[in-house]
RNA sequence: GGGAUGGUAGCUCAGUCGGUAGCAGCAUCGCACUUUUAAUGCGGGGGUCCCGGGUUCGAGUCCCGGCCAUCCCA
């Protein structure tokens, strides 16, 4: 101990210095017969609940209520023979107080070397302090997890965005409302969940590698199944084979899951992300709007505790039934004048220009409009609002309305600026489908040039029958951000796709 | 894809006009201290200034290229 490199050693106190000097003291500790990395701990007690049970002790009570509880050590302050320190787990902070009279100069040393950031466990009797602030008074204590290497700062935490998302471990260690975060994100699937099979719906799961990226537009990821000898793209929407489900008889089912889209990545955007997709059949879109309001409602009285979020910028969202129903062309009318569907494709061009808009002058009206409808319209939809009867040319998987050809019937649902959930009565005419599919493209798509290849099998199943049926994808993430008021889509994701170090 | 901003000790941050990097705070090491709580007091140590070029007598600072991130736009 006294040899000289390790007194150089105790002198250096870089970060990998601090870490060599660690692992010679837990080697200390290990030839000392101390076990640094321990195992299973008994009669353990949550720190909420050691907080309760102080609390519902009557005023002036004798008797010493006794608790052992486990985590992480935050905070230390030695004051010679006596010290504090902060013990934190999961849901609560404790002060624990140690005292060489109650420990032993042997063991209350010991605890005098233990490092910020160790897991230990400890038992002892609450009290108050003279300020008042409810703590253990620690008559034994255990080492469970030695840690090595410096925890970031004790008062301002981590800040640093790129080392919150690649080191997400130390950011849910130091920041406590990223915990809470990914609390509610749990609660949430949770409650969505119980409501939905409350409601008769069954959980399925349907494959997420594919022959064919089917069911959606967007770029798959690409991959290589070596005991086939295929090509295999990763899911970018669970759709067609939902669908077969119904073809099969399933009636109510759903599925919460992970879809890949092989595109950018942005605050609200992530490769991977969680969907809900859901179908009913004999139902439609009315009845997709009606279920999709109130399982949202319901979850957020379960998870915020009300109807009205409130985000920074004191944005109010008040998710309070009813929602705005309004179909496609009369927010179009809104914006652009009643008369937009009765002037020249020219006007049209024009008039949007002038919004600011960059319109080529070989985009036809349906496209013109569109335009205006994704940068004009859509961001600006802050309250819930179910846009109603697209356009047919950007939803091919739905039923026409019945009175409108050019138009299905569909919603779309927006809700602070952000497409939420898209829904369908669902198109279960097989010779329709196909036509569809031929005229949009959408079979799959991948960028070497395989594109517009059909899911046959799909369109057989549809030609077996599949009952009339209503359907709706709903984005978890953005619900999440929704509830949670996050403005980032890597603030409610655990792990955040980064780009690797080099 | 385009623009703006940033990368300095384990963490949070200063760094002026280009002149040896800050007695910086936390953390760490040593000493003192039995009710503190961003404990306190005294003392010590800790740096690939993101990477690579260039200008210069001299670059954390200026220029060019690259990497990574954040925000905004498309």
């Amino acid at each position: 101990m006294s040899d000289h490199s390790e007194a150089n050693l105790e002198a250096q106190q870089s970060a990998e210095d601090i870490r060599a000097q660690r692992l010679q003291k837990s080697a200390r500790m290990q030839e000392a017969g101390i076990n640094i990395y321990g195992g299973r701990v008994e009669g353990l007690s949550k720190i909420e609940d050691v907080r309760q049970a102080f609390l519902a002790l009557p005023e002036g009570g004798e008797e010493k209520l006794h608790f052992k509880i486990a985590g992480r050590l935050m905070a230390r302050r030695v004051m010679g023979k006596s010290l504090f320190a902060n013990l934190k787990d999961q849901n609560g902070n404790l002060q624990l107080y140690a005292q060489q009279n109650t420990l032993g100069e042997e063991n209350y040393k010991f605890f005098k070397e233990l490092d910020i950031g160790d897991i230990i466990s400890a038992s002892g009797y609450a009290f108050r302090t003279r300020s008042g602030e409810l703590s253990l008074h620690v008559e034994s204590y255990e080492l469970l997890s030695k840690i090595l290497r410096p925890l970031p700062e004790k008062y301002h935490g981590l800040r640093d965005m790129e080392q919150r998302y690649r080191q997400r471990y130390l950011d849910l260690i130091m920041n406590d409302p990223v915990r809470r975060c990914f609390e509610m994100r749990s609660k949430i699937i949770s409650e969505i969940r119980r409501y939905l099979e409350d409601k008769g719906f069954m959980e399925v799961e349907t494959p997420m590698m594919q022959t064919l990226a089917g069911g959606a537009a967007a770029q798959p990821f690409k991959t290589h199944y070596n005991a086939l000898d295929c090509t295999m793209y990763l899911r970018i929407a669970p759709e067609l084979f939902l669908k077969r489900l119904l073809t099969g008889g399933f009636e109510k089912i759903f599925e919460i899951g992970r879809n890949f889209r092989n595109e950018g990545m942005d605050r609200r955007h992530n490769p991977e992300f969680t969907s809900l997709e859901l179908y009913e059949a004999y139902s439609d879109c009315r009845g997709m709007m009606e279920l999709l309001e109130d399982m949202i409602c319901h979850v957020a009285e379960k998870t915020v505790g009300g109807l009205e979020l409130r985000h920074a910028d004191d944005k109010c969202i008040s998710l309070r039934r009813p929602w705005r129903r309004v179909p496609y062309q009369d927010l179009i009318k809104e914006k652009m004048g009643a008369d937009w569907y009765e002037l020249d494709l020219a006007i049209q061009q024009e008039k949007a220009r002038a919004m600011g808009l960059q319109i080529s002058a070989d985009m036809d009206s349906v496209t013109v409009t569109h335009e205006v409808y994704d940068r004009r319209i859509e961001g600006n939809l802050i309250q819930p609002t179910f846009v109603t009867r697209l356009p047919a040319f950007l939803v091919p998987l739905a039923k026409r309305c019945a009175d409108a050809p050019e138009l299905v019937d569909v919603y779309e649902l927006i809700i602070n600026g952000q497409e939420m959930s898209p829904g369908y009565s669902e198109l279960n005419d097989p010779n329709e489908q196909r036509s569809r599919f031929d005229a949009q493209a959408i079979g799959c798509s991948d960028q070497e040039g395989e594109v517009d290849r059909i899911d046959e099998d799909f369109l057989c199943s549809l030609e077996y029958a599949m009952p009339p049926a209503g359907g709706l994808g709903l984005g978890i993430d953005r619900l999440i951000m929704l509830l949670t008021g996050e403005e980032s889509i890597r603030d409610v994701i655990l792990f955040p796709q980064m780009r690797p170090l080099k």
